[in-house]
DNA sequence: GTGCCAACTCAAGTCCACTTGAGGTCAAGA
DNA sequence: TCTTGACCTCAAGTGGACTTGAGTTGGCAC
């Protein structure tokens, strides 16, 4: 199997050496060995890399990426948790169509300021309640990532009745 | 003009008093003056928080969102400006709109590993060569934003054709 | 043998938007 | 008078995903 130092993993997956580094030390991926003090890395690398890239995509923190692989570095992803991954895109998708909506009639809006264009007011009233607030860090309720104290809402108290 | 305290502003808007600080010392909001110690807000506070959620949840920085205001506080986004982040916006809804797809896919596919869907495949493709990457942070090519040695591209080279 | 370069390790720094902590001030109520 | 509670300042900490820097090692070409 042909073997691959970090130099030429960097230049396949476009990926910094430093990340790859990194990568390893958390644990996503892993050298086959060593040849002196360099690490060897194993040509399947470059698919767990292209999963962990999907993974980032998909909103997943490297902790909860790490998680979905088997201890023996084998793929095992839950398909409901990858729904629900889905079903959270979905929604982001949803706020931020109403918000590209809401910017494009702010843009062409006629109201002398952005401020008397109702449609505009609407959009800021709706992101000043958190409704549009994006793409959420996944957190699909299954605590695969460590009890960090998630920094996952801004927003304490939604704001009582307009005083 | 009804002054409020910071507490009040906090109830009001949801946020943390120490925010509110934090937007004052970051040139964002500006309170009224003192009493005694304490800082006293005028209403207008809270549409201008509305602003700033809004701001925030289009995408854009605090540096951003404070430069949209001109020196006397009041509202100076350029139409253009918008249109852009409106474009960026549906750039990231079609890239989450594939990626919601394909992992509804994925979720449902019998291939008996992950690894053999081709469908997921062709995703995880896309995701390493960088296309998926949800939300970009604003960045409009207007240098807005102080010129921070910017955190925007991760991946730097586009990797090559496949070897 | 010696020079270079790519890799190495480990600690510390970066960015952003806040939060936390320690220690201080002040007005009002008991 | 004392206490309480809300506010204040300023410095430092947080989290996630990396990057940077300093100092070291080892293989290969000359």
């Amino acid at each position: 199997m042909q073997e691959l130092d970090i130099g030429e993993v960097a230049r396949q997956s476009g990926l910094a050496a430093s990340t790859l580094r990194y990568y390893e030390a958390r644990g996503l991926i892993r050298a086959l060995g060593r040849r002196g003090l360099r690490r060897s890395f194993g040509v399947e690398v470059l698919e767990k890399l292209s999963l962990i890239a999907l993974g980032q995509a998909a909103g997943f923190s490297l902790a909860e990426i790490a998680a979905m692989f088997a201890p023996d570095g084998h793929l095992q992803i839950d398909r409901p948790k990858l729904l629900a991954r889905a079903d959270q895109v979905d929604r982001s998708i949803r706020r931020l169509t109403a918000l590209r909506d809401g910017l494009r009639h702010a843009a062409v809006c006629q109201a002398p300021s952005h401020l008397e264009c109702p449609s505009f007011r609407r959009l800021m009233q709706a992101a000043a309640r958190g409704a549009i607030r994006s793409p959420e860090p996944a957190d699909t309720k299954a605590p695969l990532s460590l009890p960090t104290g998630a920094r996952t809402s801004r927003r304490r108290r939604p704001p009582p009745a307009p005083a």
